[in-house]
Order: C-alpha cells, then sequence, then structure tokens
RNA sequence: GGGUUGGUAGCUCAGUGGUAGAGCAGCGGCCUUUUAAGCCGUUGGUCGUGGGUUCGAGUCCCACCCGACCCA
C-alpha cells in the first residue's frame, strides 16, 4: 500500500507535520486533489439528525473530529457548524467491502481535522446512535497539522489567545460565548432600531479626542502630515447629530484607550451610545433596563444569570473587613457581602428582573465612609479614607477631594453593586459633559448603572448650554487649549435640544450576560504582547 | 511597574540534584455496529531563552522572554 512510504526517515523538526505532508503527497500522487472547491451537501449535519429517517440519502460535509477504527469497519465523526449550539456532529460508517480496497485504504488513513464530504444512507447503530453509511467520500481539505487534544480539550490560554481558532475548534462553549455575543449586539439594535433610533457611523481618527477622560492612541497620516488619535468615546461626534436634527442616534463601535492591560481593561473595545433628543437620565434608566433586559430574554431565555467565580479577591475585602473595626455596622455588611463573593467555587447570581435599585452616589458613600461624611472638612475624609478604609493605596497624594470620595465609591462600593444598581447622582466634578441636578448643585443629573461589580452604562442628562460646556471642558483640559474640540462647541452654539444620553461597554455587558470574568473570554483576539 | 504563579512530546500533565516519563494523538498489526472503542507493538524532547553553581541541573542561583492572577 502506498502509505508505507510514510515509514522514511522523519528527522525533520515536526514528525507530525511531516508524516500529513507525506500523506499528502501521496494523494496528488494517486491524482486526488486534496483541496476541492466545492461540494454540495444536501443539509447541515443539524438538519440531517433532525430529519432522521432510515434509509434518506444524504450529502454532509464537515471536518473530521474522531476516528475508531474496527479493522473492516471505520467509524468517523464530522463536525460542522450548524444547529442552535453552533456546532452539530454525526457518525459516519465505513465499510471495506462498500467502498472496495483502494478507497477504505485511503479512508483508513484520513486524520483528525480533515474536511471531507460524504455519501451516504442514514441508520442507527446498536447503540441507537444516528450515522451515515458512507457509499462515497471526497476529501475537501487536508490539515497539515494535528487539532488539538480529543476531550481535553486547548488549554494553553496563551494559544487559546493567540489561535484563537483552535479555542473555537475545540472548545464549543468557547465558540458560543461568541455566537452570543453575536446575538447580543444584534439584539441591541433591534432594540434600538424599535425605538426609531438611527445608526451612524462617525471618525475614528480625531484630530482631538474627545469626550472621556482617557489616554489616546496617535497615529499619522503621510498626505496631510498631522497626527490623528484613536477615539476615545463616541459622544462628541453623537451630540453634532442632535444638532444636526437626528433626534435618536447610535453608534456600536471600537474604541481605543492607551491604558493597562487587565481582566477587566483591553486597549481596544465595543462602545455602545445612544442620544435621544427631549429625554433625560431618567429616560435613559428605562431605556437600559429595558434594552438589556430585552437582550437578556432574547439570546438567553432568562434574567437571572448564574456565574462561576473562579477568582479570589483579596485585598477589598480584607481590607473592609479590618475597617469595620472601626465603622459601622453598614461597612461590615459590604465587606461580608464581598468577601463571600469572592470565595472560590461560589456560585453568584445575577437577577435582572426590574425594576432595578435606585442610590444616590452621596447615599452610598454615607452607608461606607459614614453617615457625616459630606458634613466633616476634606482633611478628615482624607484621613478617614485612608486611616479607617485603609485605602493609602489608592489615593494619590495630588488627589483632590471628590477624587478621594471617588476612591471610596470605586474600590469599596462599586465592586459591591453585583445586583443591577442605578448609582444617581454624582459629583458634578466627575462628569464635565452632564447638566446639574436642580435638587443639588453639587451633583448632575447621571447615573451610573452597575451591575456584576461594574460600571455598565453610564447615561446623563446631557449638557446642551454651549457656554456651561466650554468652561467646564476648559477646566478639565486644565490649560491646555489645543485639547479643546472647538467645533464640537462651536456646533452646540448652533443649539443642541435637551437630550438623554446613554454608554454602554459591550464587552462588559457580554461578560456579565455570559458568565465570563475575564474580558479576554468575550473578545476574539484580546491584545497580548507580540512575541 | 511590583507581588504570586506557570512555560517539559502535537494536546493534557507527572517528574522535589543522579539514565526525561504517562495518557491521548501519530505510525504498524488484530478486530465488519464502535463511540473517551479495545488489545499488541512502536516513533516522537533545544525541559521558554541565555548565563552560573555542581562530578552531575527539567530540578538550585541570576538575568531575560511570553502568559495567568492579584496589586499599582
Amino acid at each position: 500500500m502506498f502509505y508505507r512510504c510514510l515509514q522514511m526517515s522523519m528527522d525533520d523538526t515536526n514528525a507530525l507535520i511531516e508524516q500529513r505532508k507525506a500523506k499528502l503527497a501521496a494523494l496528488r500522487a494517486k491524482g486526488i486533489d486534496p483541496f476541492k472547491n466545492k461540494f454540495a451537501p444536501t443539509e447541515n449535519c443539524a438538519e440531517a439528525r433532525a430529519n432522521y429517517a432510515e434509509g434518506r440519502e444524504v450529502a454532509l460535509a464537515g471536518r473530521i473530529t474522531a476516528h475508531r477504527d474496527m479493522g473492516k469497519s471505520q467509524f468517523i465523526d464530522i463536525k460542522d457548524g450548524s444547529g442552535a449550539q453552533g456546532s452539530a456532529r454525526i457518525q459516519v460508517y465505513a465499510q471495506k467491502q462498500a467502498l472496495g480496497d483502494e478507497q477504505f485504504d485511503i479512508f483508513k488513513h484520513l486524520d483528525l481535522g480533515d474536511f471531507v464530504g460524504v455519501r451516504g444512507a442514514m441508520f442507527t447503530t446498536k447503540t441507537g446512535e444516528i450515522s451515515v453509511k458512507l457509499t462515497a467520500f471526497v476529501i475537501l481539505a487536508k490539515t497539515l497539522r494535528p487539532p488539538p487534544a480529543k476531550w481535553h480539550g486547548l488549554e494553553d490560554t496563551e494559544i487559546r489567545y493567540r489561535q484563537r481558532y483552535l479555542d473555537l475548534m475545540s472548545n464549543d462553549e468557547v465558540k458560543n460565548v461568541f455566537l452570543k455575543r453575536s446575538q447580543i449586539i444584534a439584539e441591541i439594535r433591534n432594540f434600538l432600531h424599535s425605538r426609531g433610533f438611527v445608526e451612524v457611523e462617525t471618525p475614528m481618527m480625531q484630530a482631538v479626542p474627545g469626550g472621556a477622560a482617557a489616554q489616546p492612541f496617535v497615529t499619522q497620516h503621510k498626505a496631510l502630515g498631522c497626527n490623528f488619535y484613536l477615539r476615545i468615546a463616541l459622544e462628541l461626534y453623537l451630540k453634532r447629530m442632535l444638532v444636526g436634527g437626528i433626534d435618536r442616534v447610535f453608534e456600536i463601535g471600537r474604541i481605543f484607550r492607551n491604558e493597562g492591560l487587565s481582566r477587566k481593561h483591553n486597549p481596544e473595545f465595543t462602545m455602545l451610545e445612544a442620544y435621544q433628543a427631549y429625554g433625560d437620565y431618567e429616560s435613559m434608566m428605562e431605556l437600559v433596563q429595558s434594552m438589556i433586559c430585552q437582550v437578556a430574554e432574547k439570546v438567553l431565555g432568562t434574567l437571572v444569570i448564574k456565574h462561576e467565580v473562579q477568582i479570589t479577591g483579596g485585598k477589598i475585602a480584607e481590607e473592609a473587613l479590618e475597617a469595620n473595626k472601626t465603622l459601622a455596622g453598614a461597612v461590615k455588611a459590604v465587606a461580608k457581602q464581598h468577601e463571600e463573593l469572592h470565595l472560590r467555587g461560589v456560585e453568584k447570581v445575577i437577577d435582572l428582573t426590574p425594576p432595578w435599585r435606585r442610590v444616590k452616589y452621596k447615599d452610598l458613600v454615607r452607608e461606607v465612609g459614614g453617615r457625616d461624611w459630606f458634613d466633616v472638612t476634606p482633611q478628615e475624609r482624607r484621613r478617614r479614607a485612608i486611616e479607617e478604609l485603609k485605602l493609602a493605596g489608592d489615593i494619590a497624594a495630588g488627589y483632590e477631594d471628590f477624587e478621594v470620595t471617588g476612591a471610596v465609591f470605586e474600590k469599596l462600593i462599586e465592586p459591591t453593586l453585583i445586583q443591577p444598581t442605578f448609582v444617581t447622582h454624582l459629583p458634578k466634578e466627575l462628569v464635565p459633559l452632564a447638566k446639574l441636578s436642580p435638587d443639588d448643585p453639587t451633583t448632575v443629573e447621571v447615573f451610573e448603572c452597575c451591575i456584576n461589580g461594574q460600571e455598565i452604562a453610564p447615561a446623563y442628562t446631557e449638557q446642551n448650554d454651549p457656554l456651561e460646556q466650554r468652561e467646564r471642558l476648559e477646566h478639565q483640559a486644565g490649560g491646555e487649549q489645543q485639547k479643546l474640540d472647538e467645533d464640537f462647541l462651536v456646533a452646540l452654539e448652533h443649539g443642541m435640544p435637551p437630550a438623554g444620553g446613554m454608554g454602554m461597554g459591550i464587552d462588559r455587558l457580554c461578560m456579565m450576560l455570559l458568565g465570563q470574568e475575564s474580558i479576554r473570554d468575550v473578545i476574539l483576539f484580546p491584545q497580548l504582547k507580540p512575541k
């Protein structure tokens, strides 16, 4: 038999690859093209299973995922991307008698990973497995490299991220996360379209990156001879749409922030922003809640989401617990909740059933920092945060008063907001693009929707007073005049209707909905250091 | 950037200063309804990279590369 040639010397770097190349050459030597242009299946594997009928002739195509050699009978499993779960397999049964010696010999030497097209009649084996009794087959694509392990799947995280195709090929649950992600985004579009929102596309390369406080990436334009920044937010261009008369507008797109990488941060990530003329932060609250609930129901079929918590948390829980010695019982509750959630193996359940809790930022801070937190001097607040709340490492010397309070919120409160919570009325210093609250002019009409201990969606009653806006942006820019988006301010001077606006980190939403604890597990190709 | 931890066969992993291993995959053989098929035989290694200690290093030390987790 021609496969004897495989026993030639295998002194190359990788014998497995050389063996497969030799098989490929052997096939070609027999006049077989192992890379077909086309094969027309009668149906996919899921359809074949669903429409099973004894003796029905089918033509199916897929990748070989298993091979069981019984001598004069051979079994392979082929798998394709069909069905609700995004993959379906079916067993193919080959008999020497039916195929003839030569075809049978070729079939026997197919490799795991090869793509084949098969024809035959459906039947059920003794053990009840739906199968195809092979009458003919063609090799559609030969693989030169062995696929990852049969039942362990691929576990090496680095290979999983760098060669995601291997991860998708061998881990169905990973594939499912990305199929679901696609459905989530599609459903968000559905929801917004049904409410009359128009999807637009605005520049990714901007001369002045605005709309958020973040470090941008820089790139060069040769012909224009100038630098552009990759956008850090969608906001300022979408508001120009409001000025132009698109009253309900949204964009879903990549934004880029030149910051560190972590379990929760990827330098490029996907953001949704939506603006609604004649709305305010309260209409955005309704929008966010309805949208997330509709997406969860359509994509997951439930409003209750379970997370298997794999990580052990440390510092925050410990320190909050320690702080409890000197602070009120409220802190104890916060710390305890946090500690419990971070025990290894604990299941975390997120219940999205509306209405979601609404609570003012200051009230939350008082729970942790003390009832009189906002009545004491800034010096006392700083002292408490550092000494009693043990936030020394999180509060830089130059922090302004509102940043000290911000650290308390970010480090001690936000991580405990597992159930959906609208945190409203943030200090005005934190949000320069929102309108002041008439009730408490030290705060603005905004909310941060926190779920799963992360900020998922901020929203504001948008600032539309051009003079007020200019002043706040100038203050934020801290004298760096060239960083002001003049054209945006001019647009506001042409008049922007009162509006509610919201943003939502799609990656974090996917983490929350799909039970993933790392952003790298909801981004197909997370940023890694080049090798 | 710091701490912890990992990198050994294609994959999943063991190896705790003394001859580099197992299971699966691969290759050869037996077996015509198997399914983590089974049985027999067998190939396969720059132990992340580079130094050092030692008679001897996958193992100990140093530096570096690439991940993971925590922190900044």
